[in-house]
DNA sequence: TATATACTTGACTAATTTACTCGGGTTTGA
DNA sequence: TCAAACCCGAGTAAATTAGTCAAGTATATA
């Protein structure tokens, strides 16, 4: 299987406009910043995300993105398979068996377990990582670093 | 995590010795023609899985390898971390959090999401593999073929 | 003891995948 | 009209994985 940065990456990024869009559409450089993803990355992983209709997007000034469905509908094995196809973790990838005479002695184990994984990611959505206590108070300290920093932002353009 | 080609190979030599080794060591030319893997690749893998304590090796004419303990003691887990090293999904492995200002958002995600896979791949042994009926028809099969290649080429060495 | 078998080791390279950048778009609110 | 934001695809750099190679050592057996 593969579980990398980039699901990592869609998944941390989701959460952050599940967090924060109820004060409406959440931009990628607001996400860049807080979660520090490249905003250039972001783009291409969004771009994904709204290809499989998790997201929608608000183009022009003011835009950004928004969950498309109930962040407790959303869970976090669609979100990496949005992101990276898929998570199937045989040789064969449901394909041609990878030895020419047939299956290998493992195949069945691996699809075994590609299921377990699976399960387990269709089972937490994003809805319930929210209401998870360790990920409100991440986000609050995330928050408050980022009113900081903006507010030094604006004293320099001031001064 | 990284369930990778080298794992699985792992698996799949175990496995084979698992089920050869009645008939005293089993050495990985005859691995390397039975599952198809590199005879150099396997000789990489192998040392990691002495040096792991998996296996017990046996050199010169009639050598080869032996599983070290019972096959239903040796679990596939063990067996992935002995070439892996790792199954931790987490981007900060245990070590200083992603971010600077401390764990990131998804950090018990992952965390959780390692342990579950850990779970899995600890619950099954080699033992239970070999007594799976795919399992033991696969191998039948593959000691067919080696058989009827072994034949073949005997009679090409005596004409 | 000569020889062939088979393990042992470590360095090296090729192939693949992942992560990320860049340079141009287009849309739209103020 | 301007700037904020999304949109898109090509291209590249970095990292990882997979696999090779060469030069060993140990040992059973003839
Ligand atoms: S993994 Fe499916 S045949 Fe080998
Ligand atoms: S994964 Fe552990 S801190 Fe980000």
């Amino acid at each position: 299987m593969k579980l990398t940065s980039k699901g990592r990456y869609a998944v941390t990024a989701m959460l952050d406009v599940a967090l924060h869009q109820n004060v409406g559409p959440v931009c990628l450089a607001d996400i860049s910043e807080r979660q520090r993803i490249s905003l250039s990355y972001l783009e291409q992983l969004f771009s994904k995300l709204r290809k499989a209709k998790l997201v929608n997007s608000v183009r022009g000034p003011g835009g950004g993105y928004r969950l498309a469905i109930a962040a407790v509908d959303i869970s976090i094995g669609a979100v990496i398979i949005a992101v990276n196809d898929s998570v199937i973790a045989t040789q064969c990838k449901g394909e041609k068996p990878c030895t020419p005479s047939g299956r290998c002695l493992t195949h069945s184990l691996w699809n075994d377990f590609s299921k377990k994984m699976q399960d387990f990611l269709d089972s937490v959505s994003l809805g319930e990582l929210m209401a998870n206590s360790e990920v409100i108070a991440i986000s609050k300290k995330q928050n408050m670093v980022q009113g900081l920093q903006n507010d030094i932002l604006h004293t320099n353009q001031l001064g």
